[in-house]
DNA sequence: TGCCATGTACGAAGCCCTTCGTATATTGCG
DNA sequence: CGCAATATACGAAGGGCTTCGTACATGGCA
């Protein structure tokens, strides 16, 4: 994982995560998953794509007519790396305090308590 | 909280982060907070805080030849529409994964992990 | 074989964010 | 009083992201 690789663009994420779900493909496909949210075109998620190949968000085979796309970076040092940009904008680095908010969060359902709380016995004894 | 409140920009962040930790204030103070951070012109900031007015993100006071800034959106619900964003954008909504990340980041604390399981022991009782 | 469907390549527009330079007004002090 | 310092207002440039239209190549089928 380069550490020169940029974090990927709202664009690039939702492609990043359909490549990293249902692994490597060709543009009509990940057109095809993203159209079932949005209105959006071919030719955008083309290009979209394009600049990714260029940055090294993903690599391509071209060896085909229809070139298939692969992620290029792990999912979980991206992930990593979007919380701890957000960790550094607005929480000052605190993950305690990214945590509250996560979990005074609509989203945060008991099953998620449930989950993070072991989480937290398994981190317990690795604790750094 | 109005609803209508569009998430701010990284700049404005930045600025509201002073305005919540120091109070209201103008630009002049404003601009000296962020300089001892990094270099930027005094009418950059101004400007930006300008748009934040127009946004509704701050509100100012024109009595005076300096005008006086306050934050108009409060720090917690802020903070908690940039994670729930970053839930929705990255985590499929999952709060669980969020944090594992979190926790998993270099900013994660032994400190950061007492405080966490604190606020679950805490929150458990209340848990929705 | 020839045509239509399907690819890629590429330029460019529109939007937002950030940044700054310049113009202009006002204040307070020597 | 007049000038230097300090404000605000505002226009505009530059960069990144997203979007699409258009041009062109290619491949398979009638």
């Amino acid at each position: 994982m380069p550490r020169g690789t940029p974090i990927p663009s709202n664009a690039e994420l939702a492609i990043l995560l359909i490549l990293w779900r249902e692994g490597p493909q060709t543009v009509r496909a990940v057109h095809d998953s993203l159209r079932r949210e949005r209105d959006i075109g071919y030719t955008t998620v083309l290009k979209t794509m394009q600049l990714m190949a260029e940055k090294k968000l993903v690599t391509r085979d071209e060896s085909e007519r229809s070139h298939v796309y692969r992620a290029a970076v792990e999912e979980k040092s991206v992930k990593r790396r979007l919380v701890s940009d957000l960790l550094d904008r607005a929480f000052d680095g605190s993950a305690a305090q990214l945590v509250m908010q996560a979990l005074s969060d609509k989203h945060a359902s008991a099953e998620d308590l449930k989950k993070i709380r072991q989480l937290l016995k398994e981190n317990s004894r690795g604790a750094r």
